[in-house]
DNA sequence: TTGTAGGCGTTATCAG
DNA sequence: CTGATAACGCCTACAA
C-alpha cells in the first residue's frame, strides 16, 4: 500500500474519498504515489469495512434480445455519472438461473436490484424479500409489487393491437408466437380475448412454439399458417422479429401487404418504420423504462428507503403504419 | 451468522464449500439452519480473506449491438457451469469509459478479463499490464497481444467482400459506413485497398457518418449515395443494419437487387438469409469467439498462467446470396 | 472431522 | 487535519 510513500495510513483513504478533508500538500504527495504505484483500492476490503457497495444488480432474461438491449441502454443512461456500477445477470429465461444469480447478487450486498417481470418463483420472491435494498421490477405492471415496479400491461397492449387490426377490417386474424414465456402468454391472451369479443378468433389460426424468436422463424411460422388457414387476412406477431419474417415470406409468396394481409408486430423496433412497406407495431417505452427504473432505484437508495411500494405504468402506443393501411 | 445454530464456526464455511469434508450429521444441521435463516455468505469477506474472486470481467463497447449480443451469448455458453460470474462493462465506444471501468474491475481482483479490440489507450494498456490475471482481447487479431487474443481481420474480411462484388461484375462500388470506430475504419481500408487494386474505387461513392448504425440510417445513406452517384451498381455496407436499410430503400426506389445493384453487408445477422432477396454478407464467428475466449481464459486461470500469449484467428466467410447473384 | 489463531485491506470511531 | 485502534466476515494454516 501507499503507506510507504509519505508517513500516512488511513489518510490515503480519506485523500481518495474526500480530498477536501486532507491538506493540499499531503493530497498531492498521495496523488503522485498512487499514480506511480498504480495503486487501486481493494473493492472487497472496502465493501467489508464499510458494509456497503455501489453495485446495482440487473437481472434480465436475455442479452441477445433487442428489447432488453434498449432497456439496458436506458439503465446506463439513467446511471449517468451516479456513483454506481451496474452488474448484469442473464437468467436465460430460467427460474433456476434467476435464483442462483439472485444469490450471487445478494452475497454482494448490492445497493439496489432491478429484476425483470413478475413471474419470479416462490424461492426467488423469498430471496428478494430478504434483500436489504430497494428493488425495481421492470417490464410489466400488476398489483403485487415486491417493492417498486415500472412497465406496462402486455395483455392490454396486445388487445389494443388486435383491436386495431379489427378496426381496419381484417377478420381472419392469426397469431404467431415464439418463446412463449409468461409475458408472451399474456400477450396471447390479450389477442385472444379481444379477437373473441370481436368474433374473429379461431384456434386454427394460432401457431406458437417454444423456440426463440428469429426473423427466419417468422417466415416459417407464417408459411405454416398460410397452409393451415389459406383464408387468413391478418396476423398479429408476438414481436417484431417474427413480423419481419412474415413480411419477407409474404413478399416471396406475392401476398400483398396490406391489401391481402394486415400485419402487426410488437415492440416497435427501429427497423419497422423503415421496412417496405412499413410495419405496424406496438411501441413500448423500453429506454425510458430502464432509465426511470434506475432513477427510482437511486432515489430510494439515497433516501435510504428500503421499501417504498409504487407502480408506474408507462403504457404503450399502437403505431399504425403501411402494413395495416387499407 | 449461523454459528448460533449448531456449535460451529468455520465448519459452516467448509460445509458450504466442500461438503464432503464435513460429517453428514453436521452438514444436514447446517443446511437446515442456512435455509431457515436465509443465510448468504458475504462475497466481500470471502474475497478479502481468500485473495481471489470468481469474477470474469467483460468489457464491450455496446449493449445495443447484435454483434456483441452474440459474443455475449457465446461467453455465457462458454462459462456454462464453471464457477465464475461474468461482470459486464459497457464502454460505449469511449476510451475514458473503458479506463474507468477497467479501474472498477481491477479493484475487484477479477479472475480474468475479456476486453474488446486492440485500440486501448496507453493508459488502458498500462492498467491491463498491471493486472494479475489472464486477459483475452476479442474481435480482432494483430501481432501485439496484451496476453491472449481471439478474433479475425476486419481488413481482410472487408477486402474479401469487396473482391466478391468485383468478381460478380459490379464496377461502380460504393461504401456506406456508420459509427466509424477503429474496427469500422479497418473495414473501410479493406474495401478501399481492394477496390483500388481492381480499379473500381471512387471517393464520391463513399459515405460515412459517426452516427450509430440503424436500418433507417442505411436507407438514408443509400438515398444520399444514389443522388450523389446515380451510376452506382454495388454497395458494401459496414454492417447488416445498414444493408437492410439499403434493401428497403432500393425497394422503395424500384431499384432491382441484384440486377441493377449488388448489395453486401457485414456480420451475417440471422435475418440476412431470410430477407427477400436474401442478402450477401460476411459471416463472422461471434458466438464461437465469445465461447472460446472464456474457455481460453478459464484454462489460463486454472493453469495459473498469468500471461500466456497466443493469438487465435477465427477467420470469416463471405456468404454469397441473392443480393449479389447476377 | 472439527476447531483455534491470525490476518486479508479498508473504514468508523474516537483522540490528539 | 491527522492518526491509533478495532472491527467487517470469511479463509488459510495449523493443531487437536
Amino acid at each position: 500500500m501507499a503507506r510507504q510513500v509519505g508517513v500516512s495510513a488511513i489518510t490515503v483513504s480519506r485523500a481518495l474519498r474526500s480530498p477536501e478533508k486532507v491538506s493540499a500538500a499531503l493530497r498531492e504527495r498521495i496523488r503522485l504515489a498512487v499514480a506511480e504505484l498504480g495503486y487501486i483500492p481493494d473493492a472487497a476490503a472496502r465493501a467489508l469495512a464499510s458494509g456497503r457497495t455501489d453495485v446495482i444488480g440487473v437481472l434480465i432474461p436475455s442479452v441477445t434480445n433487442n428489447v432488453f438491449a434498449d432497456v439496458l441502454s436506458g439503465i446506463y443512461a439513467g446511471i449517468e455519472d451516479a456513483p454506481f456500477d451496474v452488474q448484469l445477470g442473464n437468467t436465460r429465461y430460467s427460474g433456476l438461473q434467476e435464483e442462483s444469480l439472485l444469490r450471487v447478487f445478494l452475497s454482494q450486498k448490492p445497493a439496489g436490484l432491478i429484476v425483470t417481470g413478475i413471474d419470479q418463483s416462490e424461492e426467488a420472491r423469498a430471496l428478494l424479500s430478504t434483500a436489504q435494498c430497494p428493488i425495481v421490477q421492470i417490464m410489466e405492471t400488476d398489483d403485487r409489487p415486491i417493492d417498486m415496479m415500472i412497465g406496462f400491461s402486455h395483455y392490454a397492449a396486445a388487445g389494443a393491437a388486435t383491436a386495431h387490426l379489427v378496426e381496419r377490417g381484417y377478420r381472419k386474424l392469426g397469431f404467431l408466437g415464439a418463446r412463449m414465456d409468461p409475458r408472451t402468454q399474456r400477450r396471447f391472451r390479450g389477442f385472444r380475448d379481444t379477437a373473441e369479443a370481436a368474433g374473429v378468433f379461431s384456434k386454427t389460426r394460432v401457431i406458437t412454439t417454444p423456440a426463440p424468436s428469429t426473423v427466419t422463424l417468422g417466415s416459417r411460422l407464417f408459411a405454416d399458417l398460410v397452409e393451415r388457414a389459406p383464408d387468413i387476412d391478418g396476423v398479429f406477431c408476438n414481436n417484431d422479429d417474427l413480423a419481419l419474417g412474415v413480411l419477407f415470406e409474404a413478399q416471396r409468396r406475392r401476398i400483398s401487404i396490406p391489401a391481402e394481409l394486415g400485419l402487426c408486430g410488437f415492440n416497435d423496433l427501429e427497423m419497422m418504420a423503415t421496412a417496405e412497406p412499413s410495419v405496424t407495431s406496438v411501441r413500448t417505452f423500453r429506454h425510458e423504462m430502464g432509465q426511470r427504473a434506475v432513477v427510482m432505484l437511486i432515489e430510494a437508495i439515497q433516501a435510504d428507503l428500503a421499501r417504498s411500494p409504487q407502480v408506474v405504468d408507462l403504457g404503450y402506443e399502437v403505431k399504425a403504419r403501411g402494413s395495416t393501411a387499407r
